[in-house]
DNA sequence: TGGAAAGTTTAGCCATGGTTAAACATTGAC
DNA sequence: GTCAATGTTTAACCATGGCTAAACTTTCCA
């Protein structure tokens, strides 16, 4: 059986293809950030960034540049291709959104920190439509 | 324009370790509800369920055993232990307040099943008590 | 020039969560 | 009693994402 794709088994979809692309994002995003604020981003600046050790960062730099997400020679710096680019954006204005909605409930900056960080990677398109729409509201308000 | 771009430690997952506790969740949901619902639970149920293989589940329900969440014999069927009772209770109040706030917010019943059983692993205390406080007020609309 | 410090890579280990293929156990129909 | 269907386990593999230890490269300075 297994390549299963009932109305039940699509909302558990706990693969490790989702976790990969949740690491991608991560990553795209911290050089992305790391660059428009230092200017270059190393590896060391990762594993700094996300608590890791560097060897984890090595690897998994490695996978994105196999994916194409970014580019860098030995011992070089890190850069973002064209397509890391993109999904550094798209990952970026997704957390933003999910952020200042979470702000607009009334959570506190802390909470709304580490929970559009748990969070942005599970909205749908629908929800973050909803969310960007309740953040206007409460503007006007 | 962004909502904070902080250059001190910023959000990024750092435990990749939650990700286990939130498979035990499912799984602590899943037979619980199938126990509701048919009586008994089997692994090919959460097989089926889920849509992996029965031998993932195997091997998860091994380890869920090891952890006292789950209780069975060779080729028996599924039980939760207290613990896992208490689990699956907590597991599915969060999830069941994720989703009536996403219903709350417009988002129609199949995406917010999905999303609901994305985010539920992620939100905060505060968050879901901000979560049941709005689903408050829109009831009282 | 030559070395130490900082940064990076390689090698090898572990756990989780996936897979198939194949063996084993239980149950119900003849 | 046997046999097929169903359900479960074991064996063996893969990828991701962690780790430490050790080796290698780059940079910079005395």
């Amino acid at each position: 059986m297994s390549a299963h794709s009932s109305k039940a088994s699509r909302r558990f979809r706990r693969t490790r293809h989702d976790h990969a692309s949740e690491t991608a994002e991560d990553y795209v995003e911290a050089v992305a950030e790391t660059i428009r604020s230092r200017g270059i981003c190393r590896g060391a600046d990762l594993a700094r960034l996300f608590g890791v050790s560097h060897v984890t960062v090595t690897k998994t730099i490695n996978r994105l540049q196999a994916e194409e997400l970014v580019d860098t020679e030995p011992y070089g710096p890190l850069r973002l291709t064209a397509k890391g680019e993109r999904l550094s954006a798209a990952a970026r204005r997704r957390h933003e959104i999910v952020f200042s909605f979470l702000r607009s409930l009334g959570i506190s900056e802390s909470a709304a920190t580490i929970d559009a960080e748990g969070i942005e990677h599970h909205v749908s398109s629908e929800t973050l439509k909803a969310f960007q729409q309740f953040i206007g509201q409460s503007e006007s308000d």
